[in-house]
RNA sequence: UGUCCGAUGGUGUAACUGGCAACACGUCUGAUUUUGGUUCAGAAGAGUCUAGGUUCGAUCCCUAGUCGGACAACCA
């Protein structure tokens, strides 16, 4: 955390957000002011592109002294809920960052953005449009072709202003009318063709409830919006570039204070699906438990995959902002957990896929305790103490019959250190009568174990283990990416959905543990020793914990292999 | 014969605003290590989309082209 500090406070490099807003403040537009704001819709989970932008924006005003505001952009009763609400508070909570009490809705001013759209009649700005939606669309005309006027596009301002009056006033039904402004159908920018400013719908809005009929679109609340709230830079994704002179133009118009706007390219991260639309529908369609599955790249999903905020914003500051297209390897969020909970994170034993291990010469019924480190990155962290006994579990994997070159763990009259403990040397292998490994009987040394090894035994590997007696069974969920291709949604012709990892989530029902694990609270993380990051799932219970796997540690034994 | 935006190692971002390209991830060596982790030391990898122009000098400025992206919801 403090290399990062230091990395920032050293970087003399501004992105380009960051050097507009310092062109602003030697031209003195916003008098230095710096006030951004976070607007999400609440009509989905917000994922780790909205991490991005959320880092951006609340980043932007620490690094210039500003505030930001946390706005929902509720303009479409349709789709919005409260419970989304709740969710992306939390979801801006936990990334570490504070709204204080700049929780506003854009729902907040309706009433003001109707006058405001009174106004723009007033003006001549605006008409009521009685065309239908297929009309109007028919009539918009196409990128290259321009678009067609509506024959009630030069109504009187007295018509227009009774009739957008009796639309309020639910005197309509739905589709039968809209309000749009009177701008250019001829226009290059298709958004300049009189969009449309108001719809009718006779849905429930999760805050005004049945107070209103008519909902103003994104052009025009989001705008007034940033306007009301003074904000000085309104930060968006690239796909808004095309509506900024829309923006500029009802700001303008109605003559009110004029926040710029601003598009950096949205994230795009290898082997998953960022759009809202796709993530909702493997949510839909049971793809995945939910929105917090640990496969999501939402950040709920995340936070229970057992991802820290410090990791999270450090990703965010590490891809950067800028306004081409990018790619994001997901190695790279990888990486920033890894970093974080290597400092953090206390080791402890824990086998995934177990076998028997007998040390033959080690006395029946006897339990020894050993000392060992919590965490080696970490002397603060202190010690603990692990049983250990006659029978052990240890990995599959650190047990090979008929090892490759290179190979250091145990195998046939092979020799390993028990982390902690002592040098055994495997000198049995049981099988049953499928030929398949029952147990290892093994030879322990006396003399060497750690602290106080005098057997002057060199041995290459060190493995994890378990006491068989005291050990805890546990659930190990592991996860892998969600997709088998780097770009899901952009394989010709073919769904995303075709390319859903079958091996994504491995359920590993019988692991064993060590037993200090039994106190493990939930959401606490670990570092399995060897293996990589782990956290406690919510699905745990008194008689069944119940861990996620976050990532693994590097494995260069595994890359070996795969030459 | 539309408008707008973009182009720097495999990936992402820099280059103090014109002085022959840096950082991170990834990759590869080696050292240390009771985690094949961490840490440490080092290496390879782009001459900045192309062609012109301005300039003593261009990743940076200009022009044209190429390629990529966005835009035709009563969604945001």
């Amino acid at each position: 955390m403090d290399k990062e500090k230091d990395h920032l406070a050293l970087t003399n490099s501004l992105n380009f957000i960051e050097q507009i807003v310092e062109d602003h403040n030697t031209n003195g537009r916003f008098e230095k002011r710096v006030h951004t704001r976070f607007p999400p819709e609440p009509n989905g989970y917000l994922h780790i592109g909205h991490a991005k932008s959320i880092c951006l924006n609340f980043g932007l005003a620490q690094r210039f002294h500003g505030l930001t505001n946390l706005r929902f952009d509720d303009t479409n009763p349709e789709t919005e809920e409260a419970e989304y609400v709740e969710a992306i508070e939390q979801d801006v909570k936990w990334l570490g960052f504070s709204w204080d009490e700049r929780k506003f809705f854009a729902s907040d001013y309706f009433e003001q953005m109707y006058a405001y759209a009174s106004q723009l009649i007033r003006d001549g700005k605006a008409y009521v449009d009685d065309q239908t939606a297929e009309e109007i669309s028919a009539t918009r005309g196409t990128p290259t072709v321009p678009g067609k006027e509506s024959p009630f596009r030069n109504r009187s301002v007295e018509e227009n202003l009774a009739l957008f009056e009796q639309m309020k006033q639910g005197k309509f039904q739905e589709g039968a009318k809209v309000l749009r402004a009177k701008i250019d159908m001829a226009s290059p920018n298709m958004h300049m063709r009189d969009p449309v400013l108001y719809r009718i719908k006779k849905a429930a809005h999760h805050r005004t409830g049945n107070a209103w009929c008519i909902y103003p679109m994104y052009d025009f609340a989001h705008c007034i919006s940033d306007s009301i709230e003074r904000i000085t830079h309104s930060i968006c994704t690239l796909e808004f570039e095309v509506h900024r002179p829309l923006y500029d133009w009802i700001l303008e118009s109605l003559g009110v204070y004029q926040p710029q706007q601003i598009e950096f390219a949205r994230l795009n991260l290898s082997y998953t699906v960022m759009s809202k639309r796709k993530l909702l529908q493997l949510v839909n369609e049971k793809l995945v438990s939910g929105w917090d599955d640990p496969r999501m790249p939402t950040i709920s999903g995340l936070r229970r995959r057992g991802y820290t905020p410090e990791s999270i914003r450090n990703f965010a500051h590490r891809i950067g902002v800028a306004k081409r297209d990018n790619l994001i390897d997901v190695a790279l969020l990888e990486f920033s957990v890894r970093e974080h909970l290597n400092q953090v994170c206390s080791r402890v034993m824990a086998v995934l896929n177990p076998i028997k291990v007998v040390i033959t010469n080690y006395p029946e019924g006897k339990t020894e305790m050993l000392t060992t480190e919590n965490n080696p990155e970490d002397p603060q962290a202190g010690h603990r103490e692990i049983p250990f006994g006659r029978e052990i579990w240890i990995e599959q994997d650190d047990f090979m019959e008929n090892p490759p070159k290179g190979y250091f763990r145990l195998s046939p009259q092979g020799m390993v250190r028990l982390k902690s403990a002592y040098i055994i040397q495997c000198q049995e292998v049981v099988k049953d009568a499928q030929g398949q490994i029952q147990e290892l009987k093994c030879l322990y040394f006396e003399n060497s174990k750690s602290g106080a090894d005098t057997s002057g035994l060199k041995v290459k590997g060190t493995i994890h283990w378990v006491s068989a007696a005291e050990a805890v069974d546990a659930e190990v969920r592991l996860y892998d990416r969600l997709f088998t291709v780097e770009e899901p949604d952009k394989q010709e012709d073919k769904d995303y959905k075709e390319f859903i990892n079958p091996a994504s989530l491995v359920v590993l029902p019988h692991c064993k543990i060590e037993p200090s694990l039994r106190q493990a609270k939930l959401g606490e993380r670990f570092q399995f020793q060897r293996l990589g990051y782990f956290c406690v799932d919510k699905d745990s219970s008194p008689q069944q914990l119940v861990f996620n796997k976050t990532v693994g540690l590097k494995d260069s034994w595994a890359k070996e292999q795969k030459k």
